[in-house]
RNA sequence: GUGGCCUUAGCUCAAUGGCAGAGCAUCGGAUUGUGGCUCCGAAGGUUACGGGUUCGACCCCCGUAGGCCACCCCA
C-alpha cells in the first residue's frame, strides 16, 4: 500500500531487532581477533569476472543468482554484487601481494551479500555473513582449528544443537576420475533415475549424492563414495583433518553426499546444520578448503580454507528457541518541564549532564508534565530533572522515578549528583537490596 | 525458472454478497507543575494494486505485485 518500500527480498532491520546483529557482530570480531584473524573489508562489488572466474561459471551462484549492475555505457567492464566473500578477498590477496606477509593471511569480514534468488523466510537477496579466511596453510590443523572457530561462535551466540556435518570432495589429481566412475555408475541406472536427476546428471553428478528424491535413496547407498576413491595426499589430508577435530573434542558427522555449489573447494568441506527448523533453511554456514582459488585469480598457487556463517538464519533460530537480547538501556534522566519559554533551559540542563558522560534526553515538544513523566517512567528512565519555578533560584526537581522520592537541588550540583546516585543505584545501596538511590 | 497457500488500521485479527470492526500500540483529556494502573476520547482504511461479474463485492472470477511453502540451490 505504501508507494514505496524495500525491494524484493530486502528488509529493514527495525530498532527491536538491531541488538542481536549488535551482539552477533561483536561477537565475530571479538572470536575473529581472538583466533588471530585481522578484520578486511572488500567492496560490495567487484568486477564480474571475479566471481565467473572464481565461483565457476556454471554454478547456480553465477549463473542464475548474480546480481549484475547495470552497464553504463561509459564503462567497458561489467560489475556485480558479491554473492559471497571468497572471491574478493582472494582477489585482495593476490592484489595486496600477501603472498609476502608471513604465512597464513587469517582474514575475516562480516557484511552484507546479495544473490537473486526467489525470497523465503532465512533466504533473502540481501543477507548478511561473518566470514572467515586462513590462506597459505596447506596443513590439517588449520581445517580443524577454522571449524572449531564456528562452532565455537554458534554456542557463543547463545545457539545450541548445531551439527558439523563434513566431508572431502578431493582435489583435481583425484574428483574427476571419481566423477567419471560415479557418472558412469548412475548412467548404468538412468532408467532408474527420476527426470530432475537426469538432467543433473548432465551438469553436476555430485549433486545428485544429496538428491532429496526419496527413489534415489537405494541407489545413492549403492553409489561409489568420494572418501574411499581419494588419492593418498587427499585421504592423509582428511584423516589428519578428523584426527585433529577429535582431539578438540569436536562432534562431526560424515556426510559423503555432502557437495559444496562453488567450484573452487577442494578438499574439505563442512556445512553448519541445525535439525528441527521450521522451513527447510537447516545449513547456517558452511565453507571447506579452496587450494586452486589464489592461482586460479591470477596469484601463486596458494592452499587456503573458509567459511561463512549466516546471520539472518543464525538470528531466526536464536528467536525460535527462545534466546532472548539483553534489554537495552534505558536513559538514566529525561529532562522534563511544563513551561515552552523554558525549552531551552532543558536543552541545555540535558547537554551538560551528557558532557558529564551520563546518558540524558529532554522532553522538547510534549505540552504536559504528566505525560512527560508518564512516558520517561515508561522507558524505564532513572531520574526526571524538573525544570519549572525553581529555575529562577537556580534550581531544578531531582525525581527518582522507581522510588517515587523527590528533592530539589541547585543545578550546580546536578551532574555530580545524578552520577552518584546512579552509580549507587546501580551497584546497590550499601546494606540494602537495590532500590531507592 | 516451476507448482501451491496467503495479503483487511502501525501490529494481531474479525466481518461468508447488503452501512468495514475489535484488541494492542500511538496521540490527547480526566480543575494550568507530578507517573507506569484506571477511565474517556481522537486519529488511523482506495480491504495490496488493476480489471471483470452483480442492483450491490473485503467476500465470486481474471491478471499483477509482495509474503510464505515445496522444488532447484544455498546462507
Amino acid at each position: 500500500m505504501p508507494a514505496y518500500r524495500a525491494p524484493r527480498g530486502t528488509r529493514d532491520l527495525l530498532p527491536a531487532e538491531t541488538p542481536a546483529w549488535t551482539r552477533l557482530e561483536r561477537l565475530g570480531a571479538d572470536l575473529a581477533s581472538r583466533y588471530g584473524y585481522r578484520r578486511i573489508e572488500t567492496p560490495l562489488f567487484e568486477q564480474s569476472e571475479v566471481f565467473e572466474r572464481g565461483i565457476g561459471a556454471v554454478t547456480d551462484v553465477v549463473e542464475k543468482e548474480l546480481f549484475r549492475i547495470a552497464p553504463r555505457t561509459d564503462e567497458a567492464e561489467s560489475w556485480a554484487l558479491r554473492p559471497e566473500p571468497t572471491a574478493g578477498i582472494v582477489r585482495a590477496y593476490v592484489q595486496h601481494g600477501m603472498q609476502t606477509w608471513p604465512q597464513p593471511v587469517k582474514l575475516s569480514q562480516l557484511g552484507p551479500m546479495f544473490r537473486y534468488d526467489p525470497p523465503q523466510a532465512g533466504r533473502y537477496r540481501q543477507f548478511w555473513q561473518f566470514d572467515v579466511e586462513a590462506i597459505g596453510d596447506p596443513g590439517p590443523a588449520v581445517d580443524a582449528e577454522i571449524i572449531e572457530l564456528g562452532t565455537r561462535y554458534y554456542r557463543d551466540a547463545g545457539l545450541e544443537g548445531v551439527e558439523v556435518l563434513l566431508n572431502s570432495i578431493g582435489d583435481p589429481t583425484c574428483r574427476p576420475a571419481y566423477v567419471a566412475e560415479l557418472t558412469a555408475y548412475f548412467d548404468a541406472h538412468r532408467e532408474a533415475l527420476p527426470e530432475l536427476e537426469r538432467t543433473r546428471l548432465e551438469r553436476n553428478p555430485l549433486r545428485l549424492l544429496d538428491s532429496k528424491d526419496p527413489a534415489m535413496a537405494a541407489l545413492n547407498a549403492m553409489a561409489p563414495r568420494i572418501t574411499d576413491r581419494l588419492c593418498e595426499p587427499c585421504a592423509e589430508h582428511f584423516a589428519a583433518v578428523r584426527a585433529h577435530l577429535q582431539a578438540l573434542a569436536i562432534p562431526y558427522r560424515l556426510e559423503p553426499g555432502l557437495v559444496r555449489g562453488l567450484d573452487y573447494y577442494t578438499r574439505t568441506a563442512f556445512e553448519f546444520y541445525v535439525a528441527g527448523r521450521e522451513g527447510q533453511q537447516q545449513a547456517l554456514g558452511g565453507g571447506g578448503r579452496y587450494d586452486g582459488l589464489v592461482e586460479l585469480l591470477g596469484g601463486r598457487p596458494t592452499p587456503a580454507i573458509g567459511f561463512g556463517i549466516g546471520l539472518d538464519r543464525l538470528v531466526l533460530a536464536l528467536a525460535e528457541t527462545g534466546v532472548t537480547e539483553p534489554a537495552e538501556s534505558a536513559p538514566i534522566a529525561v529532562v522534563v518541564g511544563a513551561d515552552p519559554d523554558a525549552t531551552s533551559h532543558r536543552l541545555r540542563i540535558a547537554t551538560d549532564l551528557r558532557a558529564a558522560g551520563l546518558g540524558a534526553r529532554a522532553e522538547l515538544g510534549r505540552r504536559k508534565l504528566g505525560k512527560q513523566l508518564e512516558a520517561a517512567a515508561r522507558d524505564g528512565a532513572h531520574f526526571a530533572v524538573i525544570v519549572g519555578d525553581e529555575l529562577a533560584d537556580g534550581d531544578v526537581g531531582l525525581r527518582d522515578l522507581p522510588a517515587g522520592t523527590q528533592k530539589v537541588i541547585p543545578i550546580a550540583d546536578l551532574a555530580r549528583e545524578v552520577g552518584r546516585a546512579h552509580a549507587a543505584h546501580r551497584h546497590g545501596p550499601p546494606g540494602g537490596g537495590a532500590g531507592s538511590a
